[in-house]
DNA sequence: AAGAATTTTCGACTCTCAGTCGAAAATTTC
DNA sequence: GAAATTTTCGACTGAGAGTCGAAAATTCTT
């Protein structure tokens, strides 16, 4: 047997995949004891709920990607490219996104939203830091910034995390970007190539 | 006993109320019909699932709520005057907002997220047609106005849906909607006064 | 008005699933 | 190597969604 954390990631593990493919609420503790070939109260060692497994699963995932963000913030680069390299490692990865496609999309209304709020959360701190040096050297010039990398964030969230987003939307997108944090037109075209 | 539409209607009277007190996941069917004094097989000889009548009530209060918002669409009024009255009308009524403060919180994602998006897609044609009066009148100017009236829609409800908003949000909010559709500095700060 | 057809209601039953618990097995400590 | 601790086991419970066939009420026919 396996000695205690080495269990739990393990468990992780199989969740997190279970819960990309098939969807958190379409996913049953039996599934994911039976994929581990453990007992139900093994699991029930390891978590305290299904939902704290979620919870948990999803602290993984951002962690994860967080990390990358983190490196760019220090790095010395240009404001834009900063940008770019932080949205791009926020970005769901091609896994994450493209396991059967079945990710996001039918009834995973719960986990959507929980990774939203996370994802959120930890952004808003990071971006706001790359907009406070784009304000020095004049790519930005805006105040109350937090709560304006907020909005962005919660708009394009709207936008991308389910697919649905057509050229206009892109071109409103970094329209909004421009404008909320007072950039000179055109100066964040760049973010056309981000979305792909 | 009752005859059939009479009888549907009571249960999504009562399905309603439950929701919104108790929250759509903490309400089983056992709770309704034991409210309403029927059997298993009566709910389920007018409702496919728990789900579809979820559906329904959400259907049901959206409906209320733009059939005012179409009213003010229609009438003689400035833009900012339909504007606001259009955003009062599609706000949650005291009655669901202050039951017990407990019904958008703690664990109604669900539900919670269904009206987010039916609330959007409804209002989003309404508001992107005084946005386009507002154009010939001179108080707007900006293109792909459906767009950008849904941006300014997500934005609220992330804002104000869950009460979490603080002054610099507000302040945030009114530039976001003069920059995203092109209005003078100053003329959207009557929309402080809908928020309250 | 009586029977036939239709609509509505009933509630016991099934199935799935999250979570519990006491005891067994493995591992660590002394 | 015995006692203490950690990890595992799986049968069991309880809750809740949804099914189904049959009874009761209502409406239709003639």
């Amino acid at each position: 047997m396996k000695k205690g954390e080495k269990r739990k990631q393990e468990l992780l593990q199989i969740a997190y995949k279970m819960f990309l493919i098939r969807g958190y609420e379409n996913t049953s503790v039996d599934d994911i004891i039976e994929e581990a070939g453990i007992a139900k109260g093994t699991y029930y060692y390891y978590f305290k709920s299904k939902e704290q497994t979620l919870e948990e699963v999803i602290g993984m995932m951002i962690e994860q990607e967080t990390e990358a963000a983190k490196q760019i913030l220090e790095a010395d680069l240009p404001v834009p490219q900063k940008i770019a390299g932080i949205i791009s490692s926020l970005r769901p990865t091609r896994e994450e996104s493209s396991i059967e496609g079945a990710l996001m999309q039918p009834e995973n209304i719960i986990m959507h939203d929980k990774i939203r709020r996370k994802l959120v959360e930890t952004a808003v701190p990071l971006l706001s830091k790359v907009v406070e040096q784009g304000i020095s050297d004049g790519t930005f010039s805006c105040s109350n910034i937090p709560q304006r990398v907020r909005m962005l964030l919660v708009i394009s969230s709207d936008l991308f995390d389910e697919g649905r987003y057509t050229e206009e939307d892109i071109i409103v997108f970094i329209d909004a970007i421009e404008k909320l944090l007072g950039a000179k037109p055109g100066t964040m075209e760049f973010v056309r190539d981000l979305i792909q």
